[in-house]
DNA sequence: GCTAACACCTGCGTGC
DNA sequence: TGCACGCAGGTGTTAG
C-alpha cells in the first residue's frame, strides 16, 4: 500500500527514467483510471501527446510529472497503483490501465489492480504544484514543513491522534502503516485526544514519523505482496522491520506483550496494550 | 468550519 | 468444487 516512502521511491525512478523524455503516444485501457480527469480520455490523450516531461515531483502520496507549459500529469497510486518503466515489446501486465509511449522507445505503464488510484492533467501554480491538490498539506520530509504550525493545528482538533495523522490536509504522506508504527514508537494510543497532547508528545510523534519514513525509504519502502514495487518492478524490505503494523499476536519488540488489532475507521489499528494503554477519555 | 460515515474497487483467504 | 462473504485502505463526497 503506497505511502510517502513508496511514492518517493517511484518518484526517484521517474526522475531517472522519464524526465527529459517526450510522450509520443498514449493508450487508455481503462477509463476508470481517469475518473478524476473529468473531461475524459478524449481530452486526456491529445493534451498529453507531444509534451516533454520537465520534472518529477511529489507532495505526500501525490506524484506528478511537470510538463512543458503550465501543466502537470498528476497521479495517485491509491492502494495498488504501480508506475512501471518497460520496453514496448514487454508483455502487458494484468491490470494495465494507461500506457505512455516515450521517445526513447520505452513505455511508462500505469498498473492498478483496485482502481483506487488514477491520473489527471492539471494546471500548476507558481511553485509547480497542481492546483487541484492545493488543499493537501506539506509532508514531514518537505524542507518547508512547519512543525510549529502542525502542532498548533493538531491541538486545535477535537479528534483522536491517529485520525488526525491520516488527515492529509493536516499532514500529508502518513497512511495506516506508518501511523501505527510512529504511534508505537512514541508510544501513544491511537485514540489519544489531540487537544490533550503535550507539546513534548507532539514533538516526539513528529520525530518518529520522520524517522520511520526515512528508514522505510532507505529500505526501498514497505511491501506485503506484489502490489507495491518501484518503477523496475522490485519490492522494498521495510515490512521486515515493522514492530506493530500487521503483527497481531506477535510479541511487542519492547515489552513482549502480544500486539493487539482493533477495528478502526473501517480498517485496522495495531497497538501494544501495555506500552500504548487505551486512554480513559479517548476519541475515535 | 469541523468531524464522521460511507462509497468506490478487486483479489485473496476463509468458511460452508 | 464452487459460492458467499469479509477484509485490505486512501480519497472525495455527503450528512450531521
Amino acid at each position: 500500500m503506497p505511502e510517502l516512502p513508496e511514492v518517493e521511491v517511484v518518484r526517484r525512478g521517474l526522475d531517472a527514467h522519464v524526465v527529459g523524455r517526450t510522450v509520443v503516444a498514449v493508450t487508455v485501457h481503462d477509463v476508470r483510471s481517469l475518473k478524476r480527469h473529468l473531461p475524459g480520455a478524449a481530452d486526456f490523450v491529445p493534451r498529453l501527446v507531444g509534451r516533454r516531461v520537465d520534472a518529477a515531483r511529489r507532495r505526500g502520496k501525490y506524484l506528478w510529472l511537470v510538463l512543458d507549459g503550465h501543466e502537470a500529469l498528476l497521479c495517485h497510486l491509491g492502494m495498488s497503483g504501480q508506475m512501471l518503466i518497460s520496453d514496448a515489446d514487454a508483455p502487458a501486465p494484468r491490470h494495465l490501465r494507461i500506457v505512455l509511449d516515450l521517445d526513447d522507445g520505452r513505455q511508462l505503464r500505469f498498473v492498478d489492480q483496485r482502481i483506487f488510484g488514477g491520473m489527471m492533467l492539471a494546471d500548476v501554480d507558481d511553485e509547480q504544484v497542481p492546483v487541484t491538490i492545493g488543499h493537501i498539506a506539506r509532508d514531514p520530509l518537505d524542507p518547508a514543513f512547519d512543525r510549529d504550525l502542525f502542532a498548533q493545528r493538531l491541538r486545535r482538533r477535537r479528534t483522536g491522534v491517529k485520525r488526525a495523522l491520516l488527515d492529509q490536509t493536516l499532514i500529508s504522506g502518513v497512511g495506516n502503516i506508518y501511523a501505527d508504527e510512529s504511534l508505537w514508537r512514541v508510544p501513544l494510543h491511537y485514540a489519544r485526544a489531540t487537544e490533550n497532547l503535550r507539546a513534548k508528545e507532539v514533538d516526539a510523534l513528529l520525530d518518529h514519523v520522520v524517522d520511520v519514513m526515512g528508514e522505510a525509504l532507505e529500505q526501498g519502502g514497505t511491501s506485503f505482496d506484489a502490489l507495491y514495487v518501484n518503477v523496475n518492478g522490485q519490492s522494498g524490505y521495510f515490512d521486515r522491520s515493522l514492530a506493530a503494523y500487521g503483527q497481531e499476536g506477535e510479541p511487542c519488540p519492547r515489552c513482549g506483550t502480544p500486539i493487539r488489532r482493533d477495528a478502526f475507521m473501517n480498517r485496522s489499528s495495531f497497538t501494544c496494550p501495555r506500552c500504548q494503554p487505551r486512554p480513559r477519555n479517548g476519541r475515535f
